[in-house]
DNA sequence: CCCACGACGGCAATCGTTTGCGCAATATTT
DNA sequence: AAATATTGCGCAAACGATTGCCGTCGTGGG
């Protein structure tokens, strides 16, 4: 059990050397002769000896740890994002860390003093969705460890934050349905407190209104917990009977509202057009597959990743607002509507 | 930058003690009067004192730390399993932190040595596709640090296992289908190196074998690729037209699956039964609802986690193989078709 | 022959905490 | 009042590795 490890100590007496200079070998440190180099080598090759970080980095002011705080393991954007960090974190040396708020503020105060205790170099944080204020994250800034803000966060002019251009998202795909002659659109948003809702649906608006088109209240759906959902949808149908098309914010949105629109046996792009934002893989086991302007997780994790060692190892706490632009990837889910304003029955 | 953390031995300035008294003071020790231990924890809140774990667990043997080592983040599965596993491990007041083997079994073993280095007290793996033995977890051994295999396995006698009892889905998957009439079935497995897959086949076949309904090897698709699925399915729909029913052993299987026959024109369930190995999640955004196999993810990951823990804590490295069990959720997707020999046309 | 210098390696302090032991001062028992 | 128990706290040694500083050779030049 104890398996007690081999230590500098053990190998200094095997070789006759003291720890000073076996520690100094293992380093190449230039003091060290080419011979009692290869010799310490070889003992702590033979003895299986393994460094032990934690001593290692006491003295260090350093662990090259890195946290990621998410709000939770959601199917469709985390596996992704979390994909891309961790290639870089793992590219640079350092180990991912990885906690899970369950979109409590609570919790999500206590990780981060966590984070401080483990002496983290950095932390990647998406903010879960109670979070209104970023006061708890001072300590952080006491500590001199630096902060990212990733893809779920709040206006701040205090931290680096990484999202995706979540406004100029929703706008590009009103546009998108506009060209393609839909007039009538559903937008489909989840909490309107999440920053990234609100801009989404921002943007949403911002197209109808620069093109002229009117967009009635009753066109957008809110929907905060999925169930809501069918209920919201099918009142919708009913108030616009001249529905063409669907938009809707997320991959989870996509697909419950796929499947609603499947079970109501609307036809997907004859009865009604589908587009979504995503990161690309909901909408290619969909059928038809869903037209979407694409935000790729892994780019975003990465860069963010990127953005974070950048900060650790340069000491930096130089304030950056980076948005992601979205690509649109055409696939079958928007049909053409030749005359903009022709009237269809539903079904 | 260097936010000079405060230190025991500023506390112990500060109040006029010495550093022992102070953290025996913070540990509640019994040696320390009331009084003491008040002011000295006072005194802590006000300097905003946070204890350095690295020192403090550099005496103890132990890190609080655990390690799960994923071969690929797919939305499938890992997101559940990470759910439940962070779960217990944050009630237990460990840490997790996570690493991604990219399928190689290169990496693999480098992160299992890494895990050494960290002291981690205990390793979660996933296996790779790649490992074909588990020689690189002996230095786990070396150093006492407990391991349980989870989910993608290989045999094994000397490891701790926590895996789906797949045979055992193979062959209810196939009765289930059976109860219903179905007696030409179709089953999707993918990669036959790993465990996993040759399970969960060779209780479908089972199955047949006990019903004595017979099984033709182009009944049974093998998917290295997702990309080989479309030309095999066609494949198979060619040399059966007397299939109706069709069992995918895994949820990314299923969505292509599911996304392949809406492509071409196939009802679910009027032409074709569709039934899976699943989690849950797939099957309720699909249409029809998929009926499948369950097998929680989280509890997976739930139940793994308490038995690491328990290995680490009861310092017991007692082997355990320990299947879950899968129920049944039936949803839409299968049809009952009232004569088991009754031959369809396709479509 | 003496000194300087380079090559090599050891001493000991240090990182921040915990903890066995010892030592006073006080409280309790005879 | 003497002996003993109890309370409250400090000393110093760990944990394992790193590193500034210094000592000791041997060698070559003056």
């Amino acid at each position: 059990m104890a398996g007690n490890r081999i230590t500098l100590k053990d190998i200094a007496k095997t070789v006759g050397l003291s720890m000073a200079t076996v520690s100094r070998a293992l380093a190449d440190h230039p003091d060290i002769s080419r011979e009692t180099k290869e010799r310490v080598r070889e003992v702590a090759q033979a003895m299986s000896y393994i460094p032990n970080y934690r001593a290692r980095y006491l003295r260090a002011k350093h662990s090259r740890l890195i946290a990621l705080i998410v709000p939770e393991m959601n199917m469709f954007f985390m596996p992704s994002m979390i994909t891309g960090i961790n290639r870089v974190v793992q590219q640079n040396d350092y180990s991912l860390i990885v906690f899970q708020s369950d979109n409590s503020i609570v919790q999500e105060r206590r990780l981060v003093e966590y984070c401080t205790q483990l002496s983290a170099d950095g932390v990647l944080l998406v903010l879960s969705s109670e979070t209104a204020d970023l006061q708890h994250l001072d300590i952080l800034r006491d500590c001199g460890i630096p902060v990212v803000l990733l893809d779920k966060t709040i206006e701040t002019i205090k931290h680096t934050t990484i999202t995706i251009d979540d406004q100029d998202a929703g706008r590009e795909a009103a546009c998108y349905l506009f060209e393609h002659g839909h007039t009538r659109c559903l937008g489909i948003f989840s909490d309107q407190r999440q920053r990234i809702s609100a801009l989404r649906l921002k943007g949403f608006q911002r197209a109808h209104a620069e093109m002229g088109i009117p967009l009635a209240e009753s066109q957008i759906l809110r929907v905060a917990m999925v169930d809501e959902l069918e209920e919201q949808l099918d009142r919708a149908f009913a108030a616009h009977p001249d529905l063409t098309a669907i938009f809707t914010m997320t991959d989870e949105l996509l697909v419950h509202t796929h499947h609603l629109l499947s079970r109501r046996g609307t036809r997907i792009p004859e009865d009604v057009s589908l587009m979504a934002i995503s990161d690309g893989q909901a909408p290619t086991f969909l059928h038809p597959n869903v037209t979407h302007l694409r935000h790729s997780g892994v780019e975003l994790g990465e860069r963010t990743a990127h953005i974070l060692i950048g900060m650790i190892e340069h000491n930096s706490d130089a304030m950056m607002d980076v948005r992601i632009r979205t690509t649109l990837v055409e696939l079958g889910s928007v049909a053409t509507r030749s005359a903009p304003t022709k009237r269809r029955a539903k079904r």
